[in-house]
DNA sequence: GCGCATAGTGAGTAATCACTTACAAAGGTA
DNA sequence: TACCTTTGTAAGTGATTACTCACTATGCGC
């Protein structure tokens, strides 16, 4: 039998982003994960723990989603890749649910939690800067609200169309180099 | 005493708005509008009806906050204001709280509810073929995508500077036009 | 084997949840 | 005044909530 401790956080991580923390109720998870509920506090303390052990969790899945950008030398890839990032969200399962619990938690909690971003927010500025833009810093922040408004878009939006909508922000940036 | 139908629609926009529809009881809503609790349900017949009822005076406030656009005729003024929209929404409390509550209840239900922007997509596709863009709707869908990029930032981010980007993305569209 | 920590359970707890019901007050019309 | 509808309340309802507690099962060093 796998860990049970394992089975509550995928259980956890699966409510939580499908039906948001606080419709989700423990007993709902420790059904979820078979097991009974007391263990949820056994391990965990208590609901909001369970929450921050994901959190923990889910900002280490980000970190390697973001490691192959910051070792990127090439600018214009550290672009692309930044744009990209959303279809990996899209194709891994496990990001997929990591940041739809993120951003769920964000608007449940009302925290962006900036500083998870801040290596990205380098590694852009960096880029721009080698491309020769003037204000290279406002420009890696620019690109980042297009990625959250892309990613809200992807969650909440069925029928939006990510494909075509990466591909032309990413046309975008190429002829503003070339 | 003023309608207490309206003051308990006040109470619970508000309430929804800050704490969300899940984590907020209809207790709570009936003792903020110094009202019984069963009032609530004997004018909006449950919990999700009243939030329905807010919905349904939100959309109304969100289409008079698109008009301007709708009748503007210089496209490049269209542009202008559909980014100058965020400002807005930061100024006038009532559509401070509309919109976030509208935003919540999206990631809460995952229902992004297109069609309210159908309009503005058109006014948009049109100032953009106006002024020789050869995707004019795909632009219009862009530029939408990065006033969801905004709002979630100026709504989560404490510290997020909306003036500084704003005028930043009216200064891309600028350029990209004189 | 023994002792002891950790893992796990199931039946509880009080509080709170959305919602109902029985009834009273208020307002308009005849 | 008499009648009726609408508005409003207070005290409930059973179900569900997060969490606790007393207890057992399991593994591990000795």
């Amino acid at each position: 039998m796998i860990d049970k401790k394992e089975k509550i956080l995928q259980a956890a991580l699966q409510l939580f982003s499908e039906d948001g923390f606080a419709k989700t109720s423990t007993s709902r998870i420790a059904k979820e994960a078979h097991v009974s509920e007391g263990l949820i506090f056994r391990h965990f303390k208590n609901k909001e723990g369970l929450l921050q052990s994901l959190t923990k969790r889910g900002e280490e899945k980000t970190k390697a989603l973001f490691r192959p950008i910051l070792f990127e030398t090439d600018p214009q890839k550290v672009i692309k890749k930044t744009i990209d990032l959303v279809i990996k969200i899209r194709e891994v399962e496990e990001i997929f649910q990591v940041w739809k619990l993120e951003y769920k938690t964000k608007w449940e909690a009302e925290e962006y939690g900036a500083h998870k971003m801040e290596p990205l927010v380098f590694a852009l500025t960096e880029a721009f800067q080698k491309m020769g833009f003037k204000e290279a810093k406002q420009e890696a922040h620019y690109l980042l609200v297009q990625v959250d408004g892309l990613v809200t878009r992807f969650y909440l939006q069925k029928d939006f169309d990510l494909d075509a909508s990466t591909h032309f922000i990413k046309e975008k940036y190429k002829w503003s180099y070339t």
